[in-house]
RNA sequence: GGGAGUAUAGCUCAGCUGGUUCAGAGCGCCUGCCUUACAAGCAGGAGGUCACUGGUUCGAACCCUGUUACUCCCACCA
């Protein structure tokens, strides 16, 4: 069979995908071996794969096929979450291209489309994340409004409340005045902004004196309920007492004291305005202020007045009625300026909450919400992270996870949007008041009613829940373990192994799942959690849409392979740092799998010898200390790569494989057991190459799927046709078709580490370093590599049993151990063994001096610095036994090389 | 305003408990090679005052002071 030269993994990924799905190997159900469990961070249904996607579920995929390779029931839950705003905006834009009003559909009309369009668009993302060969479990695929969902979702609200840790209250909330709906603290986005502080007069009622009041929002002057100066402040104690005048809106307010007032911040002076932000309402409460809200839902100005409203109040609420916010502030500052009622307007830049959904700016909004406390919430989710219950990785985010939870303020869960679960209260006119029923379901919330009211006249609640209130229950919800926390899967698949997510997400998703978790399970819905970093530019620019910056990630894998893609990624990505990501690294990564592949190529080539005489004895030997070397190394990087998975150091552990294929297989291996241009293969030398060539792909495979499994199929059919008696004839062997039909390198055992000798490796690098002087002499005197040299070694610590590689890899003839320097010859030193290259041309004699001198005065500097250290009294009292031994060796080292050198240098003459 | 983190080669990063090979890796770069697996390759090579400062120590990239720069999180002084 032929080859191409050029890995092409278009039509291997697909091919292998559909082999790995149509024979379930994704699927997982509950058995006797240990579970591993890692719930996907549910994508936007309306999403589509972008480079943070890529990150995290790459990384996924590498933990769980790994966990699946070691022996464990791994069973990765894939789903999409239901995006409550950002799906209705799209659902709302769509209705608006075919012409229709979202305004003018009843409820559940809006509900029809908004499914319609879910089945249709949503959940592109799953599709997507096949192309990058995640191994999820796609039968259990989930959606976040899904029935079991969103009665996991509705059953919980009920029970918190029933508890008390939901409430429904009159806040100041997040306002956005777009989706025109009250969003949480999390998903209000401070940006820096440049604007205008405006200092606007206020004239003292009656009097012709005024005080000057500094403010970022004049529109909200048309809200302003009183003036506030510090109680302190002696430039303002003449005011107390007084009222002063609105500017252009003619309300009397009155002056009050309170130390919240920052003497220093413009004037000192504050308008307050209880409505329409935070600190005003808390003011206002504190002094009984009225609190006047002058704003429509969209952010226009309602045209409403306050109380005893004089005639001045009603022409400016009526002129600014139905104007947008923001229009409306330029026009106030028209008229205000017009009336010399302004003093001053200074540029000023200032912090403006957006909408992280709609990016609109954010007006804090008073009105009525659902809450659910979260003290005692958050005191059990920080306790487990404290004692590590849960890992962090990296733990540094256990600081922001700390500090969020010692700060922690209610949770506003009620969105006034229909896309979501409805939130599950009826309220019943009863005793000329407004009763609150919450049920499981209307029929329910019926019976109620009727039994405590005597009425069945109930109407449900408009608002849906946060998304996040389904998501919480994610790990939970996911197996059923809501509705019914006593079934066989939430007992075996709970809690799950490994959360991976970014770090932005971790106080709206994994505090609140740990909440969950806890409060329904009485146990951590995760034993760690590894914070990806965030994928940037290569100028460090956060990718956006906006911005235009980011790859189309499936582009990408069409052109550099998803294996290609993975490992670019994966190479650059320690858990925690951001990812300046230039898809250039995506090279390295389609290089490799070439690199493979064209070891397939070579290894595939080789004839087998029919028998041991067909080969060399010469070469046989070497083959031998070749296989055994390789061993040893493939264990002695094995260690290095399960002590990097055990600290979740994926990058570290796919630049070990990497290094482990690459250099020592390709480079190495490869190059040692080659036979000569048309010589054939020892059977033993092959059968030991095709075994470790298949558990290379094991070790990769957990980091490139495809290209590994594909290669191990291969590498299996050379491994069948070696056992047959027709060889030629593999194809229609039985096996060949089971082989092909039946097995899967997702389900071959891990290598795992061994004890190994070090000896073996030692003798080896000692052999490296000789075919690595001759190369280095040849090369710096622009020779050859095709001319052929001999190698003389002096006091050699080596046992010389690679010496049969140093001739084949180092076009050496012969390497022959000496007692004394060779004259005549060029020199290099491995260690303290001396090495003498005889050359037929003529040396330069200058050269090699000073190549000499050189090395000479680098050792006795060394030297100089050893004896130093040695010479020192309290060094030598001080040090540990171990670290003076040390300092002995190296001393004894550098007396050797120097006395090797100086003898060199006498040599030349 | 509060807190956290980072600073090591051109780039991206390792460097564990202070002590051989402590100054490393990959990529990139330079030189030479179309050597029949791979030019998406092979062989060889050059590159760093470990941000700056002071200290602790026999010994500091590593521990402590301070400075500077960048990043992130929280707060939201109008």
């Amino acid at each position: 069979m032929e080859l191409a030269s050029k890995y092409d993994p278009r039509s291997v990924e697909e091919k292998w995908y559909q082999f790995w799905v149509e024979k379930g190997l994704f699927h997982s159900e509950p058995d006797g071996r240990v579970p591993y469990t890692v719930v996907i961070p549910p994508p936007n249904v309306t999403g589509v794969l972008h480079m943070g996607h890529m990150l995290n579920n790459t990384i996924q995929d590498v933990l769980v096929r790994r966990a699946r390779m070691m022996g464990k029931n791994a069973c990765w839950v894939p789903g999409t979450d239901h995006a409550s705003i950002a799906t209705e905006a799209k659902v709302v834009k769509m209705l608006a291209e075919r012409g229709i009003d979202k305004r003018s559909l009843t409820r559940d009309e809006f509900m029809k489309y908004a499914w319609e369009w879910k089945e249709q668009y949503g959940g592109i993302i799953l599709k997507q994340l096949r192309k990058l060969g995640a191994s999820c479990d796609w039968e259990r695929t989930a959606f976040t409004m899904d029935p079991v969902r969103y009665e996991s979702v509705i059953r919980v609200f009920v029970d918190l409340y029933n508890k008390g840790l939901i409430y429904r209250g009159v806040r100041m909330v997040n306002w956005d005045p777009v989706a025109l709906t009250a969003v949480s603290d999390e998903e209000v986005i401070y940006k820096e902004s440049h604007g205008k502080l405006f200092y606007l007069k206020y004239f003292v009622e009656g009097e012709d004196r005024y005080i000057v009041v500094a403010t970022t929002r004049p529109e909200t002057i048309l809200g302003d309920t009183a003036v506030c100066v510090h109680p302190d402040d002696e430039r303002y104690t003449w005011l107390k007492g007084k009222r002063v005048v609105v500017p252009g809106v003619g309300r009397a307010v009155p002056v009050i004291m309170d130390e919240y007032v920052d003497r220093e911040f413009g004037t000192g002076a504050l308008k307050i305005t209880p409505a329409h932000d935070i600190n005003d309402y808390n003011i206002g409460m504190k002094y009984g202020l009225e609190s006047i809200d002058i704003f429509n839902d969209n952010g226009t100005l309602n045209g409403v007045l306050g109380s005893n409203p004089t005639e001045a109040e009603r022409q400016a609420a009526a002129r600014y009625a139905g104007m947008d916010r923001f229009a409306c502030r330029k026009q106030i500052m028209r008229d205000l300026e017009e009336q010399g009622l302004v003093e001053k307007i200074e540029d000023y830049t200032n912090n403006v909450g957006h909408s992280e959904r709609t990016d609109a700016v954010i007006e804090p909004k008073l009105s009525a919400q659902w809450f659910v406390k979260m003290e005692g919430l958050a005191a059990k989710a920080l306790e487990v992270v404290e004692n590590d219950t849960i890992q962090f990785h990296p733990a540094k985010f256990k600081n922001t996870y700390r500090h969020w939870l010692e700060n922690i303020k209610d949770w506003c869960i009620s969105r006034q949007l229909w896309w979501g679960q409805r939130i599950p209260a009826w309220y019943v006119e009863a005793n000329g008041r407004v009763e609150t029923i919450v049920a499981l379901n209307e029929d329910e919330a019926k019976k109620i009613a009727i039994e405590k009211y005597g009425t069945d006249a109930i109407r449900q609640d408009e608002d849906v829940l946060d998304t996040w209130f389904s998501s919480w229950l994610w790990p939970l919800s996911l197996f059923d373990g809501i509705r019914n926390p006593d079934n066989d899967e939430i007992r075996y698949y709970y809690p799950t192994a490994d959360l991976i997510t970014a770090p932005d997400i971790i106080f709206f998703w994994v505090a609140r799942m740990i909440m969950a978790g806890e409060e329904y399970r009485g146990q951590v819905p995760f034993r760690n959690v590894y914070f990806t970093g965030i994928v940037r530019d290569k100028l460090g620019r956060k990718m956006s849409k906006q911005l235009g910056n980011s790859p189309d990630p499936i582009e990408l894998i069409d052109k550099y392979g998803a294996d290609g893609v993975r490992m670019g990624m994966l190479l650059t990505a320690p858990a925690g740092n951001d990812l300046p990501f230039d898809e250039s690294i995506c090279e390295q990564g389609r290089n490799f799998s070439n690199k493979i592949w064209n070891a397939l190529r070579l290894v595939c080539g080789w004839k087998v010898a029919a028998d041991e005489a067909a080969t060399t004895s010469e070469q046989v030997a070497v083959n031998e200390v070749a296989v055994q070397w390789m061993e040893q190394r493939m264990a002695q990087v094995l260690e290095e790569i399960e002590r990097d998975f055990d600290q979740y150091r994926l990058s570290e552990a796919l630049m070990a494989s990497y290094k482990l294929v690459w250099d020592d297989f390709c480079s190495w291996y490869l190059e040692m057991v080659k036979p000569a241009h048309g010589e054939p293969i020892d059977r033993i030398t092959y059968e030991s190459t095709i075994s470790i060539f298949s558990r290379l792909m094991l070790i990769l495979h957990p980091f490139m799927p495809f290209v590994t499994e594909e290669i191990w199929h291969q590498l299996q059919v050379e491994n069948l046709k070696l056992r047959i008696s027709n060889p030629d004839e593999v194809e229609s062997h039985p096996q060949y078709a089971m082989l092909n039909s039946q097995f899967s390198i997702m389900n071959q055992h891990m290598p795992r580490s061994v004890f190994y000798d070090e000896r073996t490796l030692a003798d080896f690098d000692a052999a490296r370093d000789m075919i690595a002087g001759v190369r280095n002499l040849r090369s710096s005197k622009g020779l050859s590599p095709k001319e052929q040299m001999d190698l003389y070694v002096k006091d050699r610590t080596d046992s010389g049993r690679f010496d049969g590689v140093v001739r084949k890899l180092g076009n050496v003839g012969k390497v022959e151990n000496v007692d004394s320097k060779v004259d005549g010859a060029l020199s290099f030193m491995v260690g303290t063994t001396e090495c003498y290259v005889p050359m037929s041309q003529n040396i330069d004699v200058e050269a090699e001096r000073a190549k000499l001198e050189a090395d000479l005065a680098y050792a006795e500097g060394f030297l100089a610095s050893v004896m130093k250290k040695l010479g020192n009294e309290k060094f030598v009292n001080g040090a540990p036994a171990a670290v003076i031994e040390k300092e002995r060796n190296k001393q004894r080292d550098a007396e050797t090389k120097i006395a090797a050198l100086k003898a060199q240098l006498e040599a030349l003459g």
